[in-house]
DNA sequence: CCATTTTATATTGATATCAATCTTTTTAGT
DNA sequence: ACTAAAAAGATTGATATCAATATAAAATGG
């Protein structure tokens, strides 16, 4: 009755699921690549995904926290939570919108413009140097392969849930 | 003394920002590759990272834990954090290195095999799905620019600190 | 115009992530 | 062997991430 181990996966497959996994790879070099922007914009006081936020705050016009999220692709209760330590250093406002009283608009501050145009050299340096440490062409390539992921999956979590549970249902013919 | 928007980077910065930045396109796909894998895996009680780290434990023999933490490309302390549900579920086991009892030793249990052998199937076919949607050769490519990326930087926190201000100087040669 | 649905966001709870720091054990230098 | 340095992990504290759920306001259908 040695039928126990019915249940073990072979060594090789885990070295096949290591080696391809998208999304293993994904995550490390997510990791690799926030640790690289962290350490260079701690200076600045920001981290990599504040700093992201907040230049897609740079814009002309105030803009709503919906859109913000779906841009960063992260779910929108993690965009909400981004801001609190960005409101509490005075950087970003959060402010009801007039013209509709459900929605927020988000804008920097004076000083939260301040603290990201003294980022900004320092992204351009760790980029250029990240760039040219990569092989050539691969910079580019790897941004549109990253992009059409990101794509594929365009939904936010809550987009998607209200689409299932929801008669918006006449969207999912695509 | 009208200098106060001496700060202000031009929204022609930020587009160049958002559509360049690596870091952001990854960490973008690597939030929408997350949010797939959870999803698909949820019926087999995994997360995409509790499923490559156990993947990462089924070795013939068990690892200590700075290799699994590098292998991730994640922090010592992160590792050590996520190994806690794992355990509470009875999933992996933690114990103590007989030939240096500083360090610890991973590896799944029974049961934990058996969640992972029933989450291996979702993950091809996840995976298979989303090789198939993706432009052909794209997903070596990708897999391919993500490694070197990840490769990059391919010390550990820990590591690099350590490093930075101890007498293993002599590496920083390279 | 009122009831229902949808939309925009917030709250709670769990896990993930890392910096800073600490403890324990091993290794190295003398 | 003894001491100092290094290595392996653990703990704490802050932020990030998402699911599940709740609230409030706007849009929609009768």
């Amino acid at each position: 009755m040695v039928m126990s181990n019915s249940v073990e996966i072979p060594f090789s497959t885990t070295l096949l699921v290591r080696d391809t996994c998208l999304c293993l790879h994904a995550q490390r070099a997510a990791r690799a690549l926030a640790r690289l922007f962290d350490d260079a914009l701690r200076p600045a006081g920001l981290t990599n995904g504040q700093f992201s936020l907040m230049m897609s705050l740079n814009r002309p016009e105030p803009p709503p926290m919906g859109p913000v999220a779906t841009l960063l692709a992260m779910d929108q209760t993690t965009l909400t939570a981004a801001l609190k330590p960005l409101q509490r250093k005075g950087w970003v406002s959060v402010m009801e919108n007039p013209k509709d009283r459900r929605g927020r608009l988000l804008a920097l501050t004076g000083e939260g413009k301040a603290v990201l145009a003294r980022a900004l050299p320092i992204w351009k340096e760790t980029h250029a140097a990240l760039d040219q440490k990569l092989p050539d062409g691969s910079s580019a390539r790897l941004r549109q392969d990253l992009q059409t992921v990101s794509g594929m999956t365009d939904e936010t979590p809550k987009t998607a849930a209200r689409r299932a549970s929801g008669a918006t249902a006449r969207v999912m013919a695509e």
